[in-house]
DNA sequence: ATACTACATTCACAATTTGGAATAAGGTCA
DNA sequence: TGACCTTATTCCAAATTGTGAATGTAGTAT
């Protein structure tokens, strides 16, 4: 049986919230694997530190990521799998749902990427090491 | 391949706000099934009317449920079943933390109802139906 | 028509969230 | 030590959200 109490729910809901901003799901998604470092993050998103670490604080307050510090730098990571379900099916139904739609209203994908995109190169230990060993994507 | 653009991010993050408030992810845990009635989620969720419609046109605006009138009542439902997924999801965390908290902070279930919890009796066409013969769907 | 029921919308205000700027805090290295 | 780098935090104005109260709209019944 399925009984949903009070608390569940809150606690579902609080979840959804700190998910619920373009940024943060954006930082959970480049978190995938083994996680990342801030000034990747603030690289790849192309926002202000300041901001990207904000965003941070709100996931770490809502538990869906923790910290790791490794000398200098900060190394964050999902602090459960099932926080990329989430995710993941976030991003599913905005999909289907994109799509449907450019079906009915005629707006292909045909567009250059409206805003910057990737801010290309980052200095983390992770990029620097991939950037020496040829290895590229992630995974 | 993967690639996720800023339209995708920025609708899934629409999505995850629509569901991020308590009263709304009970409202769609509520449309499990059939459907619900918005008078059974008045009296089920125990909120003023006003409320519950506001909460509903939220919903309504994100796409996440649609709304058939039928005669004077409107029965809402999930529009996409990959909604629940989500919700289930969302759900399946806020459980497992709350019994991982509850095991580490001795916070065992010992609480009666803190708030009201089902207000019981409700008129709506599917209540009252289920109520004198047993199980059948609507009319 | 009136009265009643179910639901939707608007308004006003409090509460919360957001993001830039500045600054603090923690760590490394010469 | 001080210069420098990475990240965290505080302050604050603007924007957004949540809610009750009142009101509007649509359908039914008499």
């Amino acid at each position: 049986m399925t009984s949903i109490d009070n608390r569940q729910i809150r606690e579902a809901a609080s979840i959804a919230r700190a998910i619920s901003h373009p940024v943060r799901l954006q930082i959970l998604n480049e978190l995938r694997g083994e996680g990342a470092y801030v000034m990747h993050l603030t690289a790849v998103l192309g926002r202000p530190q300041a901001n990207i670490s904000q965003h941070l604080m709100v996931l770490r307050e809502a538990g869906l990521v923790t910290a790791i510090r490794d000398g200098m730098t900060v190394l964050y990571q999902i602090s459960d799998p099932q926080v990329l379900n989430i995710v993941d099916d976030l991003l599913a139904l905005a999909q289907k749902r994109i799509e449907s739609r450019g079906l009915a209203a005629g707006e292909m994908e045909s567009k250059q990427g409206g805003r910057r995109r990737r801010r290309g190169k980052c200095r983390c230990p992770r990029c620097s090491q991939e950037d020496r060993s040829g290895r590229h994507g992630r995974g």
